[in-house]
DNA sequence: GTAATAGTGTCTTTAAGACACTATTAC
DNA sequence: GTAATAGTGTCTTAAAGACACTATTAC
């Protein structure tokens, strides 16, 4: 894929002479000339925005950066793609992800992709952005490569107290946003539980991530219909009635409702 | 930016040495010996799925490749990031958008990045896809530079007629999914029609979209709660009764209706 | 018993949906 | 008048939301 039959200075005028039709190249004798570093190309990454509830409130996992640009600062978790090693963008995500928690997130998506001159003084660059939801229970937090510390960070408003690398400020936002955007009408806030929860403890991460009261009745309901919870038969114990334990069925986060949470409106 | 002050043979070691911390480097010299060359990056585009109603049904714009890869084949309009001439990501595909249709489309989205090993024969590729949607009169098509061809390829069934490029039968169902998505809860549809346009000229772009019948009365009282549409005081003449002519608010296209159609569950 | 949290019952509101009906044009 | 499309009225359904109420535990 990156050997080259073509001497540096000659190749402009092959490609010319190509586009005129003046070569009789088959698609073959293309690619085997074809050497990717020839082009200008935006340095591209994958960024991953984790989040988690701790103690009744959301976290953000961040890594402190061990490598210029931007040596010492915060970030989120991310870096280049392993053009070897990973398959696609999301086999990327999944190891950052893993290489700082030590498990698989059980929901990752992709929020979107981010790209301009200005953003990475390194040059042009884009990043594709994802969000994980995770119980903060198991996870063993490491630094790994290009970090040196690691760690969960409330976040509050939308921001965390720290001063961000690049334009991470601004990814977490995003991210944050459409979970929030997604918790008005999915079970998704679900995914920063343990296996095994009670209702009200599902409510309540409703609660702290939309950050508005919910009726409990209204909203137990909400979640019944859907049956998409199932109960274990065990009980959450403690100084007052003991509540029901559940767990999602497997398909629960696709699981879209008829209408929206109004308080957003 | 591109300028470098250590011999090719020397970076890794330089590299390991700043790494190591034992050169007193500074974020300022570091990057004045930053190469993004050096590195292995995915080869990164842009591609445009341009949606318009033609005659009552779906067409997207597709064009002709005139290089090599899969010359001659039928692709979606898109390409290389002008790491000059674009200051970021929107900018190329308005760019892209503009240089096959010479308008700027009332609505352009960003559905996705999708990135893979396999997905482009030249390596690893990343492509970071848009939707937009425009009204097809006064788009004069020209081909531009990469292609021989552009034209409007109906769709029927999330596919056109022709094989297409690269994974790009793939990236329009992803596009069009979006599409319909939204349908089900925004006013986006509005985006493929003129101007002014009667309701039962929007409605019918919803029946177009989501392949199902919809009442009149219940979307037209849908659409008009919203306050989003206004009467022009003009009127579309006919053979029968004669329509009155709406346009929409400006921030129409961000509306979101409290609940979804039904038809898609 | 009280305090506290878990969980139920029931009424109101609102938008979607179904569908009968009226209105205005060309012929 | 008929045919055709534009547009209104009204009833039903179902989920969100509000809130009074009951249930089960520790003390």
């Amino acid at each position: 894929m990156t050997s080259c039959m073509i001497a540096d200075s000659e190749w402009p005028q092959f490609r010319r002479n190509v586009l005129m039709g003046k070569l009789p190249a088959s698609e073959a004798e293309f690619l085997a000339s074809y050497d990717p570093k020839k082009f200008d190309a935006p340095l591209a990454t994958v960024d991953v925005t984790i989040f988690t509830v701790i103690n009744g409130s959301l976290n953000v996992l961040l890594v402190r950066r061990n490598e210029f640009p931007y040596m010492d600062k915060w970030s989120l978790p991310g870096g280049f793609i392993d053009l070897v090693g990973d398959n696609d963008l999301n086999a990327t995500a999944m190891r950052k992800l893993k290489d700082k928690t030590g498990v698989d997130a059980p929901y990752l998506e992709q929020v979107g992709t981010v790209g301009s001159k200005g953003r990475d003084p390194r040059g042009w660059s884009l990043t594709v952005l994802y969000f994980a939801l995770m119980s903060s229970e198991k996870v063993r937090l490491r630094a790994g490569s290009g970090a040196s510390e690691v760690a969960w960070r409330p976040v509050q408003n939308g921001q965390v107290e720290e001063v961000l690398a690049f334009d991470h400020e601004e990814l977490l936002k995003k991210a944050l946003e459409r979970l929030q955007n997604k918790a008005r009408y999915t079970m998704l806030p679900g995914y920063v539980l343990p296996e095994e929860f009670t209702l009200t403890e599902l409510i309540n991460i409703y609660r702290v991530l939309l950050e508005e009261d919910i009726d409990n009745p209204m909203m137990r309901r909400r979640l019944l219909r859907t049956n998409l919870l199932e109960e274990t038969g065990g009980f959450r114990e403690g100084d007052t009635r003991p509540a029901k334990l559940y767990r999602f069925a497997r398909e629960a986060a696709q699981h879209v409702f008829e209408r929206n949470l109004e308080g957003g409106r």
